[in-house]
DNA sequence: AATAATACTTCCACTATACGGAAACTTCGC
DNA sequence: GCGAAGTTTCCGTATAGTGGAAGTATTATT
């Protein structure tokens, strides 16, 4: 499924890119692979997967079952939350704001491979909202972060991304050629904002904006049921969220 | 805060036991530090830190923000989330068996930090029942698997636990000091399970055992209304969830 | 604003470290 | 039980990583 990984940039420690290589392939397996498949997905020589792995094994990133087989650790999920909770802190006062300000959801996510991560959310008090939840990962062409991210890049790299994933259909209104996305990509760098409009769940609509400056790229949204969601709010909802937008990227860039 | 962590197991790769030291102190720096902070952490030299460390930037694994300071980057979330995951999977066979035999509510956590982070749960088909959910994060202290993990420890080390994280009165029946909760711990490490009794939410009460021999401290539980979660309850929940310990400890370690 | 002090990054020669071919061993399918 | 596939150990080799020293940026001090 997987063809080679490596990423041997200049300086780089090559044996920390293998073992991250492998941890990669670990999780897009499913969380669960065999010696072998690391050798085919990697085209790294048995031996040296073995040691890496056991390195792994031993300090508790990877578990081995009496499969043999290797599974992601524990370890790991201790440093993700620790990870998620650091982009999360920072952004969580902002996104708070944002839902006393307008009442409804708000999120942060990052690009993360050729999905978004939501990284932050701060729900709003109404019962019907949003169930995205943290950590969970989305595609690009259908959620209002996905397009306010893509739209900060070129149109090659947009277009490279979202054919790599695909764009599959989640609802009648979402794009589904690169042709069309584009379009709206366009659209979105003119006035600086993002709708997904019933795209990625039919009865949700969502203001989304990038974060400008952000080591990775970044976008935070407001969303919420078409009802409350339209237009009026739109209006209300744009200067908040460039508001909202910048004083992340200046916590995000902040020198103490 | 930290020393010097450096695991120098036999047959492991010097480089990557580096590369997770580092960020293991990172993340034990609340996410964030410098490079000469690393550097008093792991004993070091300085090239070698900044060498790593750069490789982990372009890999995505750490950023880099404008102060220079390192954090914990998003790349780690995706590990992490596959990580909870797995480990999820392998423990809801069990909790589902758990949820058959007793009707009530099943769910697994981990010791993250100074809280536990639920990682695995089965919910009961009653409509009443626990809205935890898998992801949430919960103080040690007034929780079943809480106590249940704070028992496998020392008195020392569980104290430091709760005093890090605080003690905040959940309902009137939380313990608010540690040596009230000292005593309990030290009634189930005697019996071998803990009981949570209106301490985290009214209305709740919870029956918790650790799983042993788990990579990382760990625990299991079930939970439900008090109408239904009584001590006639306990006297069949308590085997049922000593077996559910073991069967789940003994896949953890290895088994096809 | 200029200077000192501190922290970070690049350079480079050395050698310890990780690599991978070949062989031994284990498990799985038949 | 036997053969095949997969996994682990061994070890000579050279690559890849190391860290002292020097250079550059950033922050603190006067």
């Amino acid at each position: 499924m997987s063809e080679i990984v490596t990423t041997t940039g200049a300086g780089g420690v090559q044996s920390v890119e293998r073992a991250f290589d492998l941890l990669e392939v670990i999780a897009a397996s499913g969380g669960e692979a065999m010696l072998s498949e690391l050798a085919a997905a990697t085209g790294l020589a048995l031996p040296t997967i073995h040691r890496l792995l056991r390195t792994l094994v031993a300090t508790g990133y990877v578990r081995q079952l009496a499969n043999r087989r290797y599974v992601l650790g524990p370890g790991l999920i201790r440093l993700g939350e620790g990870a998620s909770r650091q982009l999360g802190a920072l952004a969580r006062t902002h996104l708070a704001t944002l839902v006393h300000q307008l009442g409804e959801t708000a999120n942060m996510a990052v690009l993360d491979g050729d999905r978004v991560l939501y990284a932050a959310q701060v729900p709003s008090r109404h019962s019907m909202r949003m169930f995205t939840e943290v950590g969970r990962r989305a595609h690009l062409h259908d959620t209002g972060v996905g397009k306010a991210i893509l739209a900060q890049l070129t149109d090659a790299a947009a277009r490279a991304l979202v054919t790599g994933a695909g764009m599959p259909a989640a609802t009648a209104q979402s794009f589904t050629t690169p042709e069309d996305l584009l379009q709206d990509l366009a659209l979105i760098r003119v006035r600086g904002y993002a709708i997904d409009d019933n795209e990625q769940e039919i009865g949700v609509r969502c203001f989304a904006m990038s974060v400008p400056n952000a080591p990775t790229p970044t976008a935070i949204s407001v969303s919420g049921p078409v009802s409350r969601v339209d237009d009026a709010f739109g209006e209300r909802a744009v200067p908040l969220l460039r508001a909202a937008a910048e004083a992340i990227s200046h916590d995000l860039n902040r020198v103490p």
